[in-house]
DNA sequence: TCGAACTAGTCAATCGTTTGAGTGACGCCT
DNA sequence: AGGCGTCACTCAAACGATTGACTAGTTCGA
């Protein structure tokens, strides 16, 4: 009788014969596909839609089209502000593109491959962005119903990736503390076999060799808080103890240095430290000097990379070239004079 | 000629037609639906759809049950970890009973409310947990456009809620400072707009009160890292300092802390503080004494609620009946001395 | 004046599932 | 022998949108 509140959602359907012509007409003209209409008919189902709020049904187009207008993202874990960071900037392109992105955190390589199937085998993504590891269980996950997908800030065997400038940022790192004045250097990083802990000690080392500073105390633990506890520990532990490490991750940085206090070490004083930047870094005491990656950018590029894979363009593996910066704040200080630091530091 | 790869994903058509049945018979057997075939035909047709790994085709049976099968989880920012635990109980709980879950941080009002519409006008998802603040543009969002959603770790006028007893962790924490020995407390947390704040404020205050301790220092300072910084710096101000702490909030607590060295004072020799728990805590300098929250239960029991609000049933509001817990660290101890606590700390 | 070309659309199939209604064959009871 | 009830299925219409093929009517060129 009246204009009851419409529950429904609008379909093309009201549209079409609210205006008097065909769904696929109105179809046509609202997504402005290859059809010849009278400006007042496309006036009319233009006003009519607006009119209505109507918004296409993504299941059903998406069934026709078969595209989700979906990315995933799979992350393994939601609290390490590197992902945070790049997250936001993936999540921002891939909305100007269209696509709606589904995050995930899968806590273990089991975790990945199932978390993958399933949104593979039900259609519900076009495809991934993986910021996990690749490791057995995911590589046949990924093998037995391939989609596009772009690893980031990961390399890896079976598909493309998107990193930042790992060796760089280390090499940075390792100059700031020789400029400083330090000679003998402490790494903090996972293994080898973490990808990104590959290049950042490769960078580190590299360029400590270059300086004439070959012994480079090397730890290696997990990247997690308590990796870098036990790490700071084992450093300090160390015969010479380096008076300026490089803790090469984020969560890393703040518990080395809960743990550098716990043993009465003072930092700057008796011990520099450099670590990877993010917001927290700012609230530690001291303040730790970091190294800011273009995460952001990371973020960025790996949807447009993955976009163009869907799109069915030529992938290519990509190093953001914007370059690591230096964030200097209270961290970094000259090497304390006592144990064996004669006079070269007078420079 | 030969068994090509099968590059499509199988389709009930496949089973259909493999077994030599109707699609409706498969779809009903698959499903377990309200059918009755004969033995043989339900195990052949069972055998089939394990030898082509059918899984269904999301997008198809949503665009016909009306049902997404997806719920999205709006928070305010991922790098908080109180929402990465609340996340992991609400995902494992969702995955359990048949949901995808789709996490879009929203870092502001307008991004909460464009969120929502865009995902509830494509009809991508059957409800909403919300742990963002509901402001004007989300209010307004959701009245355009209602489907289900619970608000979680927030009391909302407009939806059901899931929240932790904050009031009792607020009592726990004042319990902890005041039998430590503390006659001087301070309170650290948000404007009393954000309910979590003003629920931590008065079990703070209340439990002051009834130990004889009305003169609690409040400081309102944003939850944020910041502002836990800014917090610290005020309270140590105040005329006469308080000797013991809640800095009612994850992130404020740890740069609460860094604030207070920053001032060259002592924890806990000097000031004792509590804050809310989770990993970090374990990780910085000294250790921080916390109270755990049911952050797990918490999303848990949101998904619960959100589904139940789905399936038609009435909701309500719930808090979470899991009982805050003290985790007992390294920053809390007896007053100092010195000042103006004359005896009374000998006990 | 015939046909080609253009205009402004319409038609119908299709994406993969779900689901209520229908149906043929058989058994059983009276 | 007729009728009723099961059994074991099949049929067909949705869900909402997309898209290539098609068409009725007009205009234009030769």
């Amino acid at each position: 009788m009246t204009e009851s509140p419409r529950p429904r959602p609008a379909t093309l359907k009201d549209i079409a014969t609210a205006v008097g012509v065909d769904i696929s007409t109105a179809s046509k003209v609202v997504n402005g596909g290859g059809i010849s209409v009278r400006p007042e008919t496309r006036k009319a189902i233009l006003d009519e839609a607006a009119r209505l709020n109507y918004r296409p049904h993504a299941l059903a187009r998406n069934l026709r089209t078969r595209r989700t207008g979906a990315i995933g993202v799979l992350l393994p874990d939601l609290t390490n502000p590197i992902y945070a960071a790049t997250i936001r900037g993936a999540v921002r392109r891939a909305e100007e593109l269209g696509y709606v992105t589904l995050v995930a955190e899968a806590q273990d390589d089991a975790a990945s491959a199932s978390i993958y199937s399933k949104l593979v085998a039900e259609r519900r993504i076009d495809g991934f962005i993986i910021a996990v590891a690749a490791k057995r269980d995911l590589i046949a996950a990924i093998d037995a119903q391939p989609v596009p997908h772009v690893f980031v800030n990961r390399r890896a065997s079976i598909g493309r990736s998107v990193t930042v400038d790992d060796e760089a940022a280390a090499r940075l790192a390792a100059r700031t503390l020789i400029e400083a004045g330090h000679k003998r250097l402490g790494f903090i990083g996972d293994s080898d076999e973490m990808d990104t802990a590959r290049r950042r000690r490769a960078g580190f080392f590299g360029e400590a060799r270059k300086a004439g500073l070959p012994d480079v105390v090397d730890a290696v633990e997990p990247y997690s808080r308590r990796g870098g506890f036990d790490a700071c520990l084992k450093l300090l532990a160390a015969k010479p103890r380096p008076t300026g490490i490089f803790a090469s991750n984020l969560l890393v940085g703040i518990s080395a240095l809960a743990a550098a206090r716990s043993l009465g070490v003072r930092v700057p004083e008796d011990l520099s430290m450099v670590t990877l930047d993010f917001e927290d870094a700012n609230y530690s005491a001291p303040p730790l000097t970091a190294i800011a990656m273009p995460l952001d950018e990371m973020g960025t590029l790996a949807v447009e990379e993955l976009h163009a894979m869907i799109e069915g363009r030529e992938p290519k593996d990509v190093v953001v070239d914007v370059a690591p910066t230096l964030i200097s704040r209270a961290s970094v200080a000259p090497p304390p004079k006592w144990p064996d630091s004669p006079a070269d530091a007078g420079q």
